[in-house]
Order: structure tokens, then sequence, then C-alpha cells
DNA sequence: CGAGTATATCAACAAATCTTGATATGTTGA
DNA sequence: TCAACATATCAAGATTTGTTGATATACTCG
């Protein structure tokens, strides 16, 4: 969390608090939040670099894809994540579309799979 | 509190965090916040009519003056407060300005007792 | 290495926000 | 009631922010 008055103004956003929410449960890539929230890939990319840069958000890159997820506070930071992240969650009960969110990143590993799944079997059929 | 999203945005504001810090300590009115902050009388009105809408201030009447505090959350808001209140804590700490902050409620209210005395002398006087 | 693909960056536009100065409203206290 | 004063509201301008489409970068995997 580099700067409390930078995450206040970026929790403002309500895209922004769907991202957050979405990456407290799962890690994803940039290509599946698209997926998920509909926002274009340049919007979501923009999100994701603010969100990282104010240190809310960290990504590891796995095979072609950047997964990004929620940032594990140390130490004195711990404190401060908590009270956002409890409020993150009041703030994502006033924004209808969240409600949708609720099993999306399950609905995604399915997603997952399944590809994984398909690739197992076009190796098999060839 | 109408609305964390709401909040979110109010707080990023440095001059409307210096203010919720500010009324934290003392009832003040919008003429006192101009002194001690320095911005102009209708932009702190501006700000006030936003956090009082948000239900992060409440005021009453004094004499000429309207004073503005921090509103006492009730039942199910104090929790999302407290989480406000102490993230306001540390986001005051970004902003340099607000240091100064730190004694101007005790120095308003000497100023407020001077005006008292003085007008107490003229009564005298005469 | 090179094609393919995922993500990042950029310029431009639209919308929201903050501030200011001027003016309106409303209350007090005589 | 009226003059004085404190606060609120309004319109306008400057700045910031979010989004989009196009393009650039960078990595992977064959």
């Amino acid at each position: 969390m580099a700067s409390i008055l930078k995450s206040f103004r970026l929790l403002a956003d309500p895209n922004r608090l769907r991202i957050l929410r979405l990456l407290e449960r799962e890690e994803l890539s940039v290509a599946e939040l698209h997926e998920i929230l509909g926002s274009g890939q340049s919007t979501l990319s923009t999100h994701l670099a603010q969100l990282k840069s104010a240190g809310l958000v960290e990504d590891r890159r796995n095979g072609k894809n950047i997964l990004y997820r929620l940032k594990q506070p140390r130490g004195a930071e711990a404190e401060a994540f908590g009270h956002l992240m409890e409020l993150l969650r009041q703030g994502a009960s006033e924004i209808p579309e969240a409600g949708m969110d609720e099993d999306a990143p399950r609905l995604i590993l399915a997603k997952r799979q399944d590809k994984m799944r398909t690739y197992f079997d076009e190796l098999a059929g060839k």
C-alpha cells in the first residue's frame, strides 16, 4: 500500500472495486477479467497498473498469461489493508454488478480446465 | 454513511481529509475552517455539504455560526465508520499540511475565547 | 529464431471534479 | 423590521480521470 490517499481514490471506482473483489478470491489474467467485467482490455490493463502501483495488487507470469492477485500485506501494512478490505466488502454491496461476480471466478476456473481438456483431447486425437 | 463508494471518493481529497481530521477533534464553523485551511469560503462550504450528504459530518447552528462536527455513527454504521477513521489517520500522515493542523483547533478555541473577552470588555467599558 | 498471442502504452475524447468569484439565502441581534 | 453577517448556491474555467481504438512491447512455445 504505497499511499492510503491514492488507495482511496482508486477504490472510488466501481470497476476497480469489482476487480479487487474478484482478485480477492482468485488469481486472474487480464483476459479473464476482461471476460468477466466486459471492460476493454486496455482499460483493464490501466486499472491493474494503477492498483499495482498503489501496492494493492501484485502479478506473476504463468505461461502466456500474467496473473493478478491481491497483494498479501506484510507487517505494518496488514492492519490498514484489513480495514480497506472490510470497507471493500460493504462498498461492493452498493454495486449491483458486483453481485454477479459472486461465482464468476468459479466459472472461469471451470473454463480454464475445459481449455486444458480440449488441449489434451487434441493431443490424444492426433 | 450514505455510501461507502461515495465516502471513498470524498476521502481521496487532501482538503476534505484535513477537514475530517480537524472536526474529529473540535466542532468548527466554516469561517474557522477557512482560517485554518486557507481554502476559499465557497470551497469549504461545498466540501462540507458533500461530507454532510455522505453522512460523515453533521452541523448545528450556534448564534451566527454553523458548527460542523464528525457524525457519531449509530448501530450498524459504527463499524465501517471505525475502519474509515483508522485509515483517515494514516492518510493524514501522508499530507504534510495535516501536521500543522495538529494544534489548530486549540488555537481556534483560544481565539474564540479572546473574542468573547473583547466583547465583555467592551460591555464593561461602556 | 519467428509466428502468435497476451499485455502494455499512447493519443484523443468525454465526463467528472475542484476551485473561484459573484451573488443569493437566511439568521441574528438590535 | 432592518442592517450586518455567515453560509450556501451558481456559472465558468482549469484540471483530473476513465475509456477507447490503434499500436507497441514482450514473452512463449514450437
